[in-house]
DNA sequence: TTATGTGCAAAACATTTGCAGGAGT
DNA sequence: ACTCCTGCAAATGTTTTGCACATAA
């Protein structure tokens, strides 16, 4: 539950940590695990699910549950919101207000104490929207 | 894509449909396959699985893609925001305006086409709250 | 009668875990 | 040394699927 202090800074680790930093999409465990491969052949998949894991947990990345079948992980951890797209499936950061204040409105309506709030968005991407056109004109 | 119209109704449709009409829990697929099979002792879970995506797509029922390794079911198809328990995985309804304003405002900060947004708050449900009381207590 | 749906079991995925050996401090 | 970490493989949990039979229209 508490930030452990005491994570060791491994080669894999590290690794995992630059890869995710790289990218502005928002990798699932297998993609991550993909690119961290091609520097560390012989990592193992479950070394890539148990330190994105306890990255997330210590708050040095974001994991990101959204819509889909695979979590999602995100270097940035500002609080901001997502967008998915319905026909690919892909992840995006979108650049709106975080609405703090609708976690009062939501602590007016339930018995529950309030943590945090996720907004997701669903529609359909520019590439994917492009595609659709062309698949129409024919 | 499309509402299919032909679909027909069979008593396991009906019957998962009463069944998750009974709750307003969002129970999970397996969690319906339970109620549904102190009726129907002899359907599939296959079937149960089946039928939920099926209702979901023909906007009978809707298919709640929230945190969580499960997805879950409801049968308010009216839009409203979910909150999660972090301790025991609850979901509830909450009851707060549906912001349908904010949707503009992804659309002014993204190049996507916005179909919709989901809000899910986390926190703690009082149930848990109250054990935790307990707990401390101890 | 015939297209669609069901039960069953196996397969397909995503994720977690046990363990023996390896590496950081 | 001693603890923590890794690779590997097996186990787990969820969802999907193939197929022969059943059933609604």
């Amino acid at each position: 539950m508490e930030t452990s202090t005491n994570m060791r800074i491994t080669t894999q680790r590290q690794v995992i940590l630059e890869e995710l930093a790289k990218v502005t999409s928002h990798p699932t465990a297998n993609e991550v695990y993909d690119m961290v491969r091609r520097r560390l052949p012989r990592i193992g998949l479950g070394t890539v699910y148990r330190n994105l894991d306890l990255m997330a947990e210590s708050g040095m990345i974001l994991k990101i549950e959204v819509g889909g079948t695979q979590k999602r992980f995100d270097a940035t951890t500002t609080p901001h919101y997502h967008i998915r797209c319905l026909e690919c499936g892909r992840v995006n950061d979108i650049d709106m207000d975080f609405q703090s204040e609708i976690n009062d409105a939501a602590a007016d309506a339930s018995h529950y104490q309030i943590f945090s709030h996720h907004i997701e968005f669903t529609g359909v991407c520019p590439m994917c929207a492009k595609q659709e056109r062309h698949a129409l004109a024919n």
